[in-house]
DNA sequence: TATACGTGGTC
DNA sequence: TGACCAAGTAT
């Protein structure tokens, strides 16, 4: 079994490295900036997902030091749909870090990344390689699949990360290290697939020990996860005459926190377990009725289902306490997650009301 | 070390 | 259709 080469993989990543929105003309620096940007929201997130949000957040903000100067409001609704709120919460505290310790330039410096807010061991050296072409080595998930397969790893993750990350430092060639690192990320997005391995494309072929024994599918082994619970409640859509919707912000920690939301009864832990009350725990107090049907959405950790009550209310209806009549035209000005979408739309409030 | 934390696409 | 997956981090 020969060794891997990582001159193979910079060859090949010459003929095939994907164009990406955030990435530099071959043999050019990418900005730090805009890698830090995308990297964070690439955490967890597709390619496909990123790249509408990657190219709205850099015409709004298009410098740290602009999105540093933004209210986390305005990030909130900008990142509204994404996902994993918490890294926008982060994205913004960064950019004022970044203008306060390292006056509005990204550090050429792992330890120095790793210590800013939302960057972790993977982003730090992301950013590390690619901004700044250093010897660091990211290794997300495409890396682990990469490295796994080529030496087929037995142990499970999470486990196996500490010896996941030895084995892709060994690999960081003295030069290019930063078109390494995307290299190895390319390679494992494109031809070093979960489902469908390429292997015959594979620069690494040859001295990958899972495909010497057709074994490419059982790496990486993973522990097996907890079945998701059921959580349900129901939300409550007050509409005025002129077609505003009573909505409200969360609180500032947990899930969703900070965004806007519909209010509702608490999400409670067992199907069923809607209070025997629900109008109690109404936004208003007036005539609510049922709507057919439901809102289902699945979390990393449970699912809810969501029972839609509505109200039309009369014009002028003032808001109480805590929340705030919105018009459907300023839906966009709101940090709005899917799920909140999904429930406005369910009951028809995400459009003008019919004139009568 | 385990759990919380979103969303949309895929097979 | 219900898992599983996608450039992880914070606690």
């Amino acid at each position: 079994m020969p060794a891997p080469d990582p001159e193979a993989l910079l060859a090949w990543y010459d003929i095939h490295r994907r164009r990406l929105p955030w990435r530099a003309e071959a043999g050019r620096r990418a900005d730090p900036y805009h890698v830090f940007l995308s990297e964070i929201m690439l955490q967890q997130t597709t390619v496909k997902a990123v790249v509408p949000y990657f190219d709205a957040f850099l015409r709004r903000w298009p410098t740290v030091a602009h999105l540093a100067d933004a209210p986390l409001e305005e990030v909130l609704s900008a990142w509204a749909g994404l996902g994993y709120y918490a890294r926008a919460r982060n994205l913004h505290a960064c950019a004022k870090a970044v203008v306060a310790r390292h006056g509005g330039r990204f550090p050429a410096n792992e330890v120095l990344l790793l210590d800013l807010p939302g960057i972790g061991p993977y982003t730090a050296a992301a950013i590390a390689a690619i901004a700044f072409n250093l010897p660091a080595s990211p290794v997300d998930g495409n890396i682990e699949r990469v490295v796994t397969r080529l030496h087929a790893v037995e142990e499970a993750l999470p486990k196996a990360k500490p010896r996941i990350r030895a084995l892709a430092a060994e690999l960081v060639p003295p030069r290019r290290p930063g078109d390494h690192a995307q290299a190895m990320m390319d390679l494992g997005a494109t031809i070093c697939t979960p489902k469908s391995p390429a292997c015959a494309l594979c620069p690494f072929s040859a001295p990958c020990r899972a495909r010497a024994e057709g074994t490419m599918l059982r790496y990486p082994v993973k522990t097996k996860k907890a079945a998701k619970p059921e959580r349900a409640a129901i939300a409550f859509l007050a509409v005025r005459a002129d077609g505003a919707v009573l909505l409200r912000t969360r609180p500032d920690k947990g899930l969703l926190a900070k965004m806007t939301e519909v209010p509702a009864t608490p999400w409670s832990a067992s199907e069923g377990a809607i209070p025997a009350d629900p109008a109690r725990h109404a936004p208003v107090k007036a005539q609510w009725r049922a709507l057919p049907g439901a809102v289902r959405h699945v979390f990393t950790h449970f699912a809810l289902e969501l029972s839609v009550w509505r109200a039309d209310l009369p014009a002028g209806t003032p808001a109480p306490d805590g929340a705030r009549f919105v018009l459907p035209r300023d839906f966009d000005a709101e940090a709005l997650p899917s799920l909140m979408r999904k429930v406005l739309a369910h009951g028809g409030a995400n459009r003008p009301p019919k004139r009568s």
